[in-house]
DNA sequence: CGGGCACTTGACGCCAGTCAAGCAACGTGG
DNA sequence: CCACGTTGCTTGACTGGCGTCAAGTGCCCG
């Protein structure tokens, strides 16, 4: 891939990385710091659409379709690998490979947006951020940020999980202290703690992927 | 893509043609008829992530991925088209452009995710389906089923809609029932119209893609 | 004719939104 | 150095949109 990285790009908190109807040149792998996507209405309600984590790839819209149809913001400060949308048909050429892995992670996103829209369909508030809490920890861990109490940083503001989970920031709010309070998870000063994961998951109808049904017709 | 066909398949209504959880061997493309895409609970609540009209490619996610993380049910009868999996690999390998659209595809699909994520999130229970029922429009106009009345088949229960959009039965029938007292659109008996498109699209924060704010910096 | 399914409508109650006030941490400029 | 505005978090009081319960209708099918 570095064939096709065109250079490097520091975006501080706030920024704007994509834009929202844009037919942005470029596509970006964050390197570190963390983001997120979001759509905005016309009457100024947002919702946030995902999290960016180091990592991530963002913009495959802008790439393959005319149009970006939600924005990706910086939150912290963020280093991203850059790329150009015009190369991205002679990787395809070239590399087969590499086409399908895009591929795959564009089926991937697919599937975290279909989570997404059943936990904010679904589940009732307390729910959801149970469900949010044990997805951001898992995610994180994976990152191998975890420090040795247990802890993930998470840097984000509480307005930026009520407007991804569709709730307020003042129920957001109370149902986070109600999780602290009864011990099952304790997100607070930029970091969070799962308390009780077995709890939590169950909360908000985490799947443990050893757990699944498996039909045995 | 004559060539990585590999038959046809039939379903009944109910027929669960992929499975959540499930590795499928198999891919297809709906011909006729129509489905839902939805994501079961362990208690028993169901979200509809998506509608399958004619035409809709499914299964991506079990083509690249390990499994589908929701399954796909026949709501009328259907006939769809079917391809193996394992030649997804050589498509890639033989047909860059081939795999360049169903990267096209997949970035589709995630956005019509973004837009679903951002309308049960953010918009109430009337703007919600002021949205999907001119989504609904517009996308079986496109397909030409549209009558010389204005009217296009809808063939979904009030519950598919309800558990679509995040929103009880209840609630849902009696917001179709004011809609079509306030003479905005008329879903019944199968049959979708939209009597009032301008009023229809400004609740449901539909945007028309002429009229998107340009920024001009 | 009886049972099931989809749709409809009214009554009631609760979850979560809104309003409002207050606190702590931070940066800025007089 | 302190006054002051801004931003994010917190908490209590009140309200309302939407969920639940319940009953009833029309239609299809065995």
């Amino acid at each position: 891939m570095q064939k096709f990285r065109r250079g490097e790009l520091r975006a501080q908190p706030g920024t704007e990385i994509l834009a929202q109807d844009s037919t942005a040149p470029q596509m970006y792998t964050a390197v570190s710091g963390m983001g997120i996507r979001v759509r905005s209405l016309a009457d100024g309600r947002r919702h946030v659409i995902g999290f960016v984590l180091p990592g991530d790839f963002i913009g495959l819209q802008a790439g393959v379709m005319e149009a970006m149809n939600y924005s990706v913001e910086a939150v912290t400060d963020m280093r991203l690998c850059v790329f150009n949308r015009s190369d991205l048909w002679s990787l395809f050429k070239a590399r087969p490979d590499r086409a399908y892995d895009i591929t795959h992670l564009a089926a991937t996103e697919e599937s975290l947006l279909a989570e997404a829209l059943t936990a904010v369909g679904q589940l009732e508030a307390i729910e959801r951020i149970a469900w949010a809490l044990s997805r951001f920890h898992e995610r994180l861990r994976a990152l191998g940020l975890e420090d040795n109490k247990g802890r993930v940083p998470l840097p984000y503001r509480q307005i930026d999980l009520a407007d991804a989970l569709g709730l307020s920031l003042v129920h957001t709010n109370k149902t986070l202290a109600r999780l602290r309070r009864d011990g099952l998870a304790d997100w607070s000063g930029g970091w969070l703690s799962i308390l009780d994961k077995v709890a939590l998951h169950r909360l908000g109808h985490v799947e443990d992927l050893q757990a699944r049904p498996r039909p045995l017709i």
